[in-house]
DNA sequence: GCTCTTTTGTAAATCCAACTACCTAAGTTC
DNA sequence: GAACTTAGGTAGTTGGATTTACAAAAGAGC
């Protein structure tokens, strides 16, 4: 990773990465991959096992010697708090160090009422969910809000449909009650991130991530990292328009955006304009399950629509893998089809030579997840281990 | 930049950065930056004056003691071969370690003989222009192709006008003569670093890159970086369509792609379909002079349907600033404005809050300044500086 | 011209981290 | 169960880099 590349000694933070990656499973091979001597290994390992961040396992089997100890990273280690708020539901979870999520809540929370609210409430479920797990193992907060964020400083910019969140700055709001790192991103950009490090990290560095709900959006994934943007407003496409839209009035002001021709509102829309009785998308799912062809024409429509504009994101952007996620994408099969079918002929041959075009694989856990891998990436990331002193030099 | 937060002690590499940017002019500088003793200070900056790269200036004012010797970053203490490949032509010269070019040819070259002879004849014109100066001062060397490039490995992917060159590993051709680092990308990613590097690398870190001529390609950079994408692939714009392109059928089987509708070649299309006499784009531009009404008109949709395109790519990407190359955007001042009129009215609010519309800053010169940031960014940046040993550790 | 200030250089001392060398532990193999 | 093999720990030594302490250079101010 950051390895001054020349023969600098590997530093507690790569020989964690070595650990966590699988690479290296005993001292001895540590030893090996690194170079390290003996007692140098002994040092970091010491040092990992001190901030509870690595366990001995069981012994392993024998080569022919002394069994080895085994060293695993040690996800109960500590804690993250996590929280991926909707515009319609709140997830909130306590996740331990590898991002499996240990208690989990989801409220039906109204985020217009602002952060003096539900942050607060937030925070009231974290405490419950910790129960009995001690609070000085939560290593970090991490949450998903659907608004434009200033990552760096955790500000909301501009929020898509919470007017009261519009330019708070949420770190500090929530360091107050946990002291910990806290990060904040964007909704989409926080499932796209989990998505690509849940289950693609290890194959592809370039994903695109498109989540079809009420609405569209996009995160991308370019070279491992999210792509955020000038003002952290990447990722927006859910007005860009398509062709043959039949003209569609958005409530941007324009006309045939793909967010007022193929999101789950359009759809819903065109099928009552078609005579379907449908309420809700449950209802749409009964139909495409009764086989009804008219139901099954729009969806693939919507995804052919959709489609063009995938197919503009995939040659521009070049990823290895498009995953298609939020409600709609992950129950209508027609629709990714017609992603599929469009952006095979639309893009260029050669970004769609090795293409995939995926459903998304986590779900609606992708949010949760997505909010715990946000902070371990970074909690357990090298150069912040290397920063970290391994414990306090003085105490006072 | 990838200092260990803590309190590492500054390295080699960072005390150059301090002097390249400018933030450290003396030692004593470097010193209270740092935090650095005297003597380590000394240490390093003797290190960097050994390589050549830093140079100790006139003495600067006292500020009533001694005055300090003044430390400046020594442009002149190497050089660069770099080549900026075209269909058309092609640009070779050898430039300073700040990227000034010291001495240049443009050559017509048909690229299209292969690499077999194209590459040593870009040699031999490096070596001419080296002329007296020495061999063993070259730095590094790079490239800008029209292809797709596998930039790890300098390995060309797919050619968009040179199939000769269709997985060619051009480094090792090159430092089998120059035994030097070698870099080599795509044509339009060049552009796009060197406008970026050049003339907006302190005040934007996302920037969207377009080159209009003869076709139509982009270049990303996004949070500093050039976006590659999982097959180098990204920046592919030309076979997006438009929407109301009035059906032209592009030479990559679709209709309406923007490259079909808004590039130099079919703006001359369009002009000779209006009864215009026109040969090549110079004879555009007397008409754009003369102020003929169909030829401006012409332009200007060009631009219009072009921005559809810019403004699909603003929303996936939010850059702060776009800026338009390619002797066709250069030149025709309508085309500018048709994207700046689409863009701010089909991109989200957001994204244009701030955004900038411009013409390139470098001009025809931008291939040649990006290829050399292109070498000095690697050759220069910290880490590589902290990776190489200062002198040989032993003569043999 | 003398003193003060600021900058830079040099040498001895110190500190930190890693290594070598030696030792113990705990299996397998015969 | 004796010898061999591999893993892991400990202690003194070594090596490199940095710091402190001491000096010297070079101009400003009086």
């Amino acid at each position: 990773m950051s390895r001054r590349s020349g023969s600098a000694p590997a530093t507690t933070g790569e020989v964690l990465h070595l650990i966590r990656t699988g690479e290296a499973a005993t001292r001895a091979d540590i030893g090996r991959l690194t170079g390290l001597s003996r007692p140098a290994v002994a040092l970091r390992v010491a040092d990992l096992m001190d901030r509870g961040l690595v366990a001995e396992d069981t012994a392993g089997p024998s080569t022919g010697g002394r069994p080895p100890v085994r060293l695993a990273f040690n996800a109960a280690g500590g804690t993250v708090l996590v929280a991926s708020l909707g515009a319609s539901r709140t997830q909130i979870a306590v996740c331990d160090l590898s991002g499996a999520q240990l208690a989990r809540t989801d409220l039906e929370i109204d985020v217009e009422r602002g952060p003096g609210v539900v942050l607060p409430l937030i925070m009231d479920v974290w405490a419950d969910l910790l129960g009995d797990r001690p609070a000085a193992g939560v290593r970090g907060a991490g949450l998903g809000v659907p608004a434009t964020v200033e990552f760096a400083a955790g500000r909301t910019e501009s929020a898509r449909v919470m007017a009261s969140w519009t330019g708070v700055a949420i770190p500090p709001l929530v360091a107050a009650r946990y002291p910990v790192p806290v990060f904040v991103d964007n909704d989409v950009n926080v499932i796209a991130m989990g998505e690509h490090r849940a289950a693609y990290a290890r194959e592809v560095r370039d994903l695109l991530f498109v989540k079809v709900s009420t609405r569209i959006g996009a995160g991308v994934v370019a070279g491992g990292e999210v792509l955020r943007g000038a003002l952290g407003a990447a990722g927006e496409i859910g007005h860009i328009p398509v062709r043959d839209g039949g003209g569609v009035l958005c409530r941007c002001g324009n006309v045939d955006c793909v967010d007022s021709v193929a999101s789950g509102t359009a759809i819903l829309r065109d099928l009552r304009a078609a005579g379907r009785q449908v309420a809700t998308l449950a209802d749409v799912v009964t139909l495409v399950r009764a086989g009804d062809a008219e139901t099954m024409a729009v969806v693939r429509r919507a995804g052919r629509l959709l489609g063009e504009v995938v197919a503009s994101a995939v040659n521009l952007l070049n990823p290895a893998v498009v995953v298609l996620g939020g409600d709609v994408a992950e129950r209508f099969q027609p629709l990714v089809s017609g992603v599929r079918e469009v952006v095979h002929r639309r893009s260029t041959a050669l970004s769609t030579r090795s293409l995939r075009i995926e459903r998304s694989r986590l779900g609606e856990d992708a949010g949760i997840i997505g909010c715990a891998l946000m902070v371990t990436d970074h909690i357990l990331a090298p150069d912040t281990i290397d920063a970290t002193p391994a414990r306090e030099p003085a105490h006072h």
